[in-house]
DNA sequence: ACCTGAACACCGTTCAAGT
DNA sequence: ACCTGAACACCGTTCAAGT
């Protein structure tokens, strides 16, 4: 039935990228208990063991794939903006990136959990803290608010499916708003208890004052 | 080899409270993806099967062990504390539950996250907070607070699994307080943050004054 | 009430071999 | 450079049947 992809050759050929955005399509069309390596390779029309010779395994394979969907968070990060400001922002970046991908927070955490991946939304966290702290400080910070981000987003994209396959038809409209505002709430927190903090041990500078 | 508990019977009998109780046994001694229906069934001396008259599949069972976990947290709560000082030796009492048992942090995190079990930290939790404001204020700070404890401990717990097979012996000592340390500055943020949202907007008490 | 036996429909991973 | 074929050592779950 399948047609080689390139005649001559009996199967598919493929590129580690290729097998990355494959994973990232199984991932956002039947969700992270679909995405096994038996079935992303029927996907490439290939054999599992293919998978092997791009990724040494599954877990490398989707640290690979949560650095894709963390990456689509790019908020527009205006460099007159304080700490205050760009952390915020970053965050709702986030979650807006997490949430453009089914189970893409629960692939993100258990990544980041793990040691692997998932680096960059944490340096971007810690360099908007560190427009106003000492690095100490902020790398403390941001881990901080990106646990309760993804915790969070992880939180509502399950109960947003569980949702979708039962009971009430659900009012979205009101329960995304709900959302939303917890997390602002959240993320509120965090910066508001940082304020009081305010200047750093280890800098000269004071992060009372903020630029604009 | 295996000798029968009950004479004149072909296999071991157990309770539900057997079941529960030595797959909180097999996760402490060899984690997380050890705990396996099999493996659980063979130290019962039991067959796979046998398992399904006690839990219907095997999420119910790890809601009841996450259940058993974070049960395990009973920090003295005084009722003469305020809601800083009794949250914030809440979410001690539970981090210490949770770095009690092997793997303990990821399996409360992932049946809270999906809506199953580990519903009484975050009561606890709210409860905490209700001592200072609405119900709603509450169960969002109490919400926060919990995603970053399970996010931080589960964060914590991989490396310090990670750390003991691996690299370095590690300076064990000094990972650790570094760990407590961090965990202080992000239960710490929440408080803070909360302090300076002073009184609810739904009750008439004032926040701001704490008892004792 | 609690368990066996046997099966179903899967997994991730390895490795020699092919082109 | 990239894949096949075949195997290894597992999974969770169901269900008729046993005692």
């Amino acid at each position: 039935m399948a047609i080689a992809a390139t005649p001559g050759s009996r199967a598919a050929r493929h590129s580690r990228d290729d097998v990355a955005e494959a994973a990232l399509r199984i991932l956002d069309d039947y969700g992270l208990p679909d995405l096994t390596m038996r079935r992303l390779a029927a996907a490439l029309e290939v054999q599992p063991s293919a998978l092997y010779w791009h990724f040494p395994n599954k877990q490398t394979l989707l640290a690979e794939v949560a650095e894709r969907i963390a990456d689509r968070a790019r908020p527009h990060s205006d460099p007159r903006l304080g700490w205050a400001e760009t952390a915020t922002a970053e965050a709702f970046g986030l979650r807006d990136a997490l949430l453009a991908y089914r189970d893409g927070a629960e692939v993100v955490s258990s990544t980041f959990a793990l040691g692997l991946g998932a680096s960059t939304p944490l340096t971007r966290l810690r360099l908007a803290f560190e427009r106003g702290f000492d690095a100490e400080t902020s790398t403390r910070a941001a881990t901080a608010l990106l646990h309760f981000v993804l915790g969070h987003v992880s939180h509502e994209q399950q109960r947003l499916q569980y949702d979708s396959l039962g009971a009430v038809p659900a009012d979205t409209e009101r329960l995304a708003t709900g959302d939303a505002e917890a997390f602002a709430f959240g993320v509120g927190l965090l910066i508001e208890g940082l304020r009081h903090r305010h200047a750093s041990a280890s800098t000269g500078e004071s992060a009372v004052s903020e630029k604009r």
